[in-house]
DNA sequence: AGCACGCCGACT
DNA sequence: GTCGGCGTGCTC
C-alpha cells in the first residue's frame, strides 16, 4: 500500500512550488517527520506536512516521486512547533516551507541517514560522559545557590506562578530581573523531568553572560545556546539536543525562537523592548511577537517579557490588561538610580565636544578609582570630509552616504557597503591639500580624552587611561572579551564606545555615564526615535553605579541642545511610565503603532524610478480593494539612504486600524505583485519584500 | 531558493 | 577557439 505524503521544502512563496509538494511512501509517516525528497536534480530536506492514503487528483500521478529517505532516527516535530511555523509565514507573508526550512540548522540540509546516524550516536556518548561527570561531582558550589529573593522579586515569581497571560515584568537595570527569570526557571523545571526553558537575549554578546549564570545555577540540567556565532557543527548538536529533549534550557538570540521543544513550559524574552529581535531579512519576524503566539500555542506555557523600558506596544498590551504587569522599582542593596546632569550645549563655548563640567567630573571620578563611560554613537573619526576650497565631500561612490575618516589606517570607508580608500593627499576634486574633518566619531574622542586626561595624572604621577569599544575594535576573535577584561580589571579609567557598550555588559565600577551627543534621535522623522532614545539613555545610566558600595553617587550625563524636552524630565525622574503614556497619546493622536497595523513593501532596483515604479504599480493594482477594506496605501518614497552598493531603495507604507483586515488585504495583494513580475515595471526589480510590523519607516 | 540550459565577451 | 557572465525556466 502506498502513501501520499505532502512535503514542505525550502522554496520561496514565488516559485511555482511554494506550497507543499505531493511525494509517495511505502510507509505512514507522522505529522513533522523529516524526509529527504527529490527535487528536480538534486535530493532535499523536507518536514512532512499531512500523510494521505489516497492520490492527490490534482496532479498528474506519473510526476509524483517516492521520497528519498525518512530520517526517522529524528522524533517528528511537534505539532506545536508546525503551527508556530506556519502562524509565522501567515503573519509575515511568506512560504511556510521558506520558514520552516530557515529554522532548521543548516547543517542538518547537509546530512545524510548515515551521517546523521553517526553524529547523533557522536552526541549521544558525550552527553552520557558529561552527565556521568555531573553526577559524580560533589552539590554545586554554594556561589550557585538562588540569593535570598527580595520582595519585589517574591511578588514577580508568586504572579508569574499564577499567570494565565503574558507577563511584563518591568524592572530597571540592577533590579535582579535575571534572578526572577533563574527562579521561574528553576519552578518549571523542577515540576517534572521534561519541561523546557527558552530564554531569549538580543545579542549575541549577551549570551556568553547569561549562559554563564545559567549554567553555574542549573549545571545538573542540560543549557544549550542557540544563535549565530556557533560553528554549523555546534548549532546542530544544540538543536538536536533541544529537540530530543535532553537540553532543558536553551539560551539564545531572536533565531532561538525557532528551536524544536517538545516540553517548551517557559519562554523568557530578556529586554524585550531591543530592536535585534526584529529580523531585517527573509522573513521578517519579530521574535518577541512570535514567543508571544508560541506561549499561548503550547499548553501550559508561560512567557516574560522583561525591560526597563518596554516597547510602547508592550506597555500598551499591558495597560489594557493583554499582559499582567509586575514592577521591580528598586536597585537591589543600597544602589541608587543614576543622577541625571544636563549639559546645555547652548551655554558652551562654541565647538565644544566635552563640556567643562563634564570633564571635570570624569577626572574626578578617575582620581578616586572610578571609572567613567562615554557613549557616541559614530565610529571612526569623522562622520565626513571636506574639502575647503571646492564642494568636495567624502561621498561613497556606491551608496547615498558619506565615507567615513578613520585616522587610525588614514582610510576612508563607508559603513554602508565597506568601500574603502585612502585618504587622498589633496582633494581629488580642486587639489586643494587643505581637507578639513566634518563632525567627531569615538576614534577622535578617544583621541581628546587621552589628552585630557594626560594633563591630568594621578597625584602619584601614574596616568590615566582611555579606552574605545566598537565595531572596530572588538570584531577580532576576542578582541572584546580584552577590552572587557581591561576594563574590569581597571587598566581603563574611562571607556569611549558606541552604543553596543550600552548594553548588558555589567561594569562594576562605572559610576559614570555620559551620552555625548544624542539628539539627533529627539527630531528624527522616525516615529519611534524618541522611544529608542529614551530606552538607550535609560540602559546607559543603568551601566553606572551597579555596585551598591562602590564609589560616588551615579550619575548620567547627557550633553544636549534641547534641555527642556520633555524627555528629558522622565528620564530625571526615572520615570518610564509617564515617558510612555506621553508617547501613547501621540501615537493615538496621530494613528500610528500600537494604535495601528503597518507593513512596508520595499523595492530594490538599479534606479530610483524604477524602484518607485514599481511600487507605484503595486499601488494602483492594490487601491481598490485596499479602499474597501479600510487600509490606506501611501506615497512611494526612496529609503533614508536611497542608495546602498549601488542598489536604489525605495518603499511605501500599507496602515490600517485593523491588523487583521491589512494581513487580509496583503495576503491577496501578493498576486498582484508576482504577477507584476511579468510586466515592464516588475522587469528591473532586483528584488521586492514585505515587511510586516515594520521597526524603522 | 537551487540548478539547469542558453546565448554573448576576454583569456589559455 | 573555450571559460564564464548572469537572464529565463523548472522543480511533486
Amino acid at each position: 500500500m502506498s502513501f501520499w505524503p505532502t512535503v514542505i521544502l525550502a522554496t520561496p512563496a514565488h516559485s511555482q512550488v511554494g506550497q507543499a509538494l505531493s511525494y509517495r511512501s511505502e510507509q505512514a509517516l507522522p505529522v513533522g517527520a523529516l524526509v529527504r525528497v527529490p527535487l528536480g536534480k538534486r535530493d532535499t530536506l523536507g518536514v512532512i506536512l499531512s500523510c494521505l492514503d489516497t492520490a492527490p487528483t490534482d496532479i498528474d500521478a506519473a510526476a509524483i516521486k517516492p521520497i528519498s529517505t525518512h530520517l526517522s532516527q529524528l522524533p517528528p516535530l511537534g505539532h506545536a512547533w508546525l503551527d508556530l511555523v506556519r502562524f509565522a509565514a501567515r503573519y509575515y507573508q511568506r512560504g511556510v516551507g521558506e520558514v520552516a526550512l530557515a529554522a532548521l540548522p543548516p547543517e542538518l540540509k547537509k546530512l545524510d541517514p548515515t551521517q546523521l546516524a553517526r553524529r547523533l550516536t557522536r552526541n549521544e556518548k558525550g552527553r552520557l560522559a558529561r552527565e556521568g561527570a555531573v553526577t559524580a561531582e560533589p552539590l554545586a558550589s554554594e556561589a550557585a545557590e538562588p540569593a535570598e529573593a527580595t520582595m519585589a522579586q517574591k511578588d514577580a515569581l508568586d504572579g508569574i506562578r499564577g499567570a494565565d497571560k503574558p507577563i511584563l515584568l518591568f524592572g530597571v537595570t540592577g533590579s535582579g530581573k535575571t534572578e526572577v527569570y533563574l527562579q521561574a526557571a528553576a519552578e518549571c523545571l523542577a515540576k517534572d523531568d521534561t519541561t523546557q526553558v527558552l530564554v531569549l537575549v538580543p545579542e549575541i554578546n549577551l549570551t556568553p553572560q547569561l549562559e554563564a549564570r545559567f549554567f553555574e545555577r542549573f549545571q545538573a540540567h542540560t543549557v544549550v545556546a542557540i544563535h549565530s556565532g556557533l560553528t554549523p557543527a555546534q548549532r546542530l548538536q544544540s538543536w538536536l539536543s533541544a529537540h530530543m529533549g535532553h537540553a532543558r534550557i536553551v539560551l539564545g538570540t531572536r533565531m532561538a525562537i525557532f528551536a524544536s521543544l517538545p516540553s517548551l513550559g517557559l519562554i523568557v524574552v530578556d529586554e524585550e523592548h531591543d530592536p535585534s529581535y526584529k529580523s531585517q531579512e527573509g522573513a521578517r519576524y519579530s521574535a518577541r511577537d512570535l514567543a508571544i503566539y508560541r506561549a499561548h500555542a503550547t499548553p501550559h506555557c508561560r512567557v516574560i517579557l522583561g525591560s526597563a523600558t518596554p516597547s510602547l506596544e508592550t506597555w500598551h498590551a499591558a495597560m489594557q490588561g493583554r499582559y499582567a504587569r509586575f514592577d521591580m522599582p528598586d536597585r537591589i542593596g543600597d544602589a541608587a538610580m543614576p543622577t541625571l546632569r544636563l549639559v546645555d550645549m547652548q551655554r558652551q563655548p562654541k565647538q565644544t565636544v566635552l563640556a567643562q563640567p563634564l570633564l571635570d567630573a570624569i577626572i574626578a571620578r578617575a582620581h578616586l578609582g572610578e571609572q567613567s563611560l562615554l557613549l557616541l554613537n559614530r565610529r571612526g573619526y569623522a562622520p565626513v570630509l571636506s574639502c575647503g576650497a571646492c564642494a568636495w565631500k567624502s561621498d561613497c561612490p556606491n551608496c547615498s552616504a558619506f565615507r567615513v575618516f578613520h585616522k587610525i589606517d588614514r582610510s576612508l570607508r563607508c559603513h554602508h557597503c565597506g568601500f574603502a580608500e585612502r585618504v587622498p593627499p589633496a582633494c581629488p576634486s580642486c587639489g586643494n591639500v587643505d581637507i578639513q574633518t566634518v563632525g567627531r566619531g569615538t576614534e577622535q574622542l578617544e583621541e581628546l580624552v587621552a589628552n585630557v586626561l594626560a594633563a591630568a595624572p594621578h597625584s602619584d604621577g601614574r596616568a590615566l587611561r582611555v579606552g574605545r569599544l566598537d565595531a572596530d575594535t572588538s570584531k577580532g576573535k576576542g578582541q572584546l572579551d580584552a577590552h572587557l577584561a581591561a576594563m574590569h580589571s581597571g587598566d581603563i579609567d574611562v571607556l569611549v564606545g558606541t552604543q553596543m557598550v550600552a548594553k548588558g555588559h555589567d561594569f562594576r565600577r562605572i559610576t559614570l555615564v555620559a551620552a555625548i551627543n544624542p539628539d539627533g534621535a529627539l527630531f528624527a522623522s522616525d516615529f519611534r526615535a524618541p522611544e529608542r532614545m529614551f530606552s538607550l539613555l535609560m540602559q546607559a545610566g543603568g551601566r553606572a553605579g551597579r555596585a551598591a558600595a562602590f564609589g560616588s553617587r551615579p550619575e548620567l550625563w547627557v550633553q544636549t541642545w534641547h534641555p527642556t524636552h520633555a524627555l528629558f524630565a522622565a528620564l530625571r525622574a526615572h520615570d518610564y511610565p509617564t515617558f510612555a503614556s506621553q508617547e501613547l497619546a501621540e501615537r493615538q493622536a496621530a494613528n500610528l503603532p500600537p494604535f495601528a497595523a503597518q507593513a512596508l513593501l520595499r523595492a530594490d532596483a538599479k534606479t530610483q524610478a524604477a524602484a518607485q515604479a514599481f511600487l507605484t504599480s503595486a499601488r494602483q493594482r492594490g487601491q481598490a480593494a485596499a479602499e474597501q477594506a479600510g487600509i490606506d496605501i501611501y506615497p512611494a518614497v526612496p529609503l533614508t539612504i536611497a542608495r546602498i552598493a549601488n542598489v536604489e531603495r525605495a518603499q511605501m507604507l500599507v496602515e490600517c486600524t485593523n491588523r487583521a483586515a491589512l494581513q487580509r488585504f496583503i495576503q491577496q495583494w501578493q498576486a498582484d505583485l508576482h504577477a507584476l513580475r511579468h510586466t515592464p515595471e516588475g522587469k528591473p526589480i532586483i528584488r521586492w519584500a514585505i515587511d510586516v510590523d515594520p521597526l524603522a519607516i
